[in-house]
Parts: C-alpha cells; sequence; structure tokens
DNA sequence: CAATCACAGACTTTATTTATCTATAATATA
DNA sequence: TATATTATAGATAAATAAAGTCTGTGATTG
C-alpha cells in the first residue's frame, strides 16, 4: 500500500501555486519541468484538482492555473481526495453473519490520518517554506 | 490506495486463531475454507506471519498454526506490518534541495493511523466478538 | 489567423497484487 | 519404517492498478 506518485505531484503543485504569485496563471509545461514530470500527465493531474474545485484553469496565451480557494482553505486531504478518492482504504471481502469489527476498527484508524490530513493546511506550509528564505 | 487483500485475510485469520481454543493447532485447510481463499495461497501469507513471531507453525499430521504471543500483546499494527512492510506509505521521489515538508507532514499523519493500530489489541477484539454470543 | 494553452480519449508500458502449480521437508501415527 | 498429513519454497501465470505517451480538439490571446 503506497500513496501515488500522482498525488505526489498534486501536493507540490499545490505548494507550488501557493507559494507563487497568485494572480497570474503558472502553465503546466513549468510545472512539469520542476517536478520532472511530463506535461500532459501532470495535466491529467491538475485537471482532478480542477473538478474537485481547488484550482482554476484558463485556456489560451497566458493561461494556466491558480489557485481557486484561500491557501487557509486548502487542506492536504482535499489535495489527496481530489487524487486517491475518498474511499476506505480498507475492504472486508469476506461475506460476514454481521458487521465486520476488523473493518469498524480500520475505517477508525484511518480517520485518524484523515483528521490530520484535514487540518494541514497549505498555508501552514507555505508559512515554513517562507521562514527558510 | 488500498491495504491489500492479504492484509484482510491475515487480520481474519488472528483473529479466528485469538477466538479459538489455544492449544491445538489449526490447519490451513480450515483457515482457507472459512474465508474462501484457496491454502496455498494463505499459507503463504501466515508464513509472513510466522516470520514476523506472531504465529507458529508445526508440520506433519495434527500440524497447522497457533498464536506465539498472548492475544493482549498482538495488535493490529504487528499483523499489517508483517505483511505489508513497515516502509512509510509516502515517498516523495523529487529532488529537493532540503527535507521534503510535504514527506514531513504525510509520515505525520501515517503516525497518527499508526498509533491507533498499535494500540488495538486483538484480544479487544475478542472481548467483543464473545459478548454477542 | 497563428501561437499558446488546457482537455479528453485511446493506448502502451510497467509494477503490483493475487493467485496457481509443483516439488520438498517435517512430523505424527499406524 | 511406511504412509498420510501438514507446512514451506520457488517458479510462474493471470488480473488489476499505476504511470506514462500520443494525438487530436477546443478555447483564448495578440
Amino acid at each position: 500500500m503506497k500513496y501515488s506518485k500522482a498525488t505526489n505531484y498534486a501536493l507540490h503543485t499545490m505548494l507550488f501555486l501557493v507559494a507563487h504569485t497568485p494572480d497570474k496563471p503558472v502553465g503546466v509545461q513549468q510545472l512539469a519541468e520542476r517536478q520532472n514530470v511530463s506535461p500532459t500527465y501532470l495535466s491529467k493531474i491538475l485537471t482532478k484538482l480542477v473538478k474537485a474545485g481547488l484550482i482554476e484553469s484558463a485556456s489560451g496565451a497566458n493561461g494556466g492555473y491558480r489557485l481557486r480557494r484561500k491557501q487557509e482553505e486548502i487542506s492536504f486531504l482535499d489535495i489527496i481526495h481530489a487524487i486517491e478518492g475518498t474511499a476506505s482504504l480498507f475492504d472486508c471481502t469476506l461475506d460476514h453473519p454481521s458487521e465486520c469489527l476488523i473493518q469498524q476498527e480500520m475505517v477508525k484508524a484511518e480517520g485518524q490520518m484523515e483528521d490530520y490530513l484535514r487540518g494541514k493546511m497549505m498555508s501552514e506550509l507555505a508559512e515554513k517554506m517562507r521562514s527558510w528564505h
């Protein structure tokens, strides 16, 4: 079980957009170069972020992507859910007589991780980055 | 990102062994039937649990598997680690100038889930099961 | 109109997970 | 000791998912 690379790309792209001057959109080309990934592949990932309402896109010359919400309102969990989906990490496929106790505990465990990610905002990371320069 | 079915099989097998009378070993055949999985495949999974020291095996007639520790000393995390490994769920493959802030947060988030799983013992589930019968 | 950009779909490649098959080693018991 | 029973190991195959490519289309700017 691993987080996908796509999630990594998404998180880094978001962090870059947050750190970037907010007005001007950033093209996928530039974002892809910084991460050593092909623009077409990254654009697929970014489209998911657009559909999730985290960023918006502009076509045409000088187009690209920019944030759609304030950075204090974008959590790690928002981004991860946009890429990985929101389904539970654990599915008990066995047919039980009653509810699966194991499943219940696994869902609770996941919930702990999600709570942390829900509370961790992009603005906090941006703050940390700034304090280094 | 999903927990593997193997982890599900492992957890259910452990729960069964915990609920079972402790002395007599249980054969993989019986364990596999209950979960609708092939004995050879399950035995591979169980071998991992053996190597992790959670259960022990006995060859030959009347052989099988049984717990090696007390049920209060076997956590969900022990079982999951035995099957999935202990590596972090998130690897930042980008080459950063310094430590990856995103990675750091992801590791913390994981830690929350692991803390929960570390504290959740087989004995607790067995207790719940008993209270239903 | 031409250059620049995002978007969509089909496709390929690679990696991982889930098994299966077969042979071998260990053990109990008749 | 012989036989049945059981776990273990390795090679391999099949199924699924992840990662990435290619190509064409549509929107926007200058």
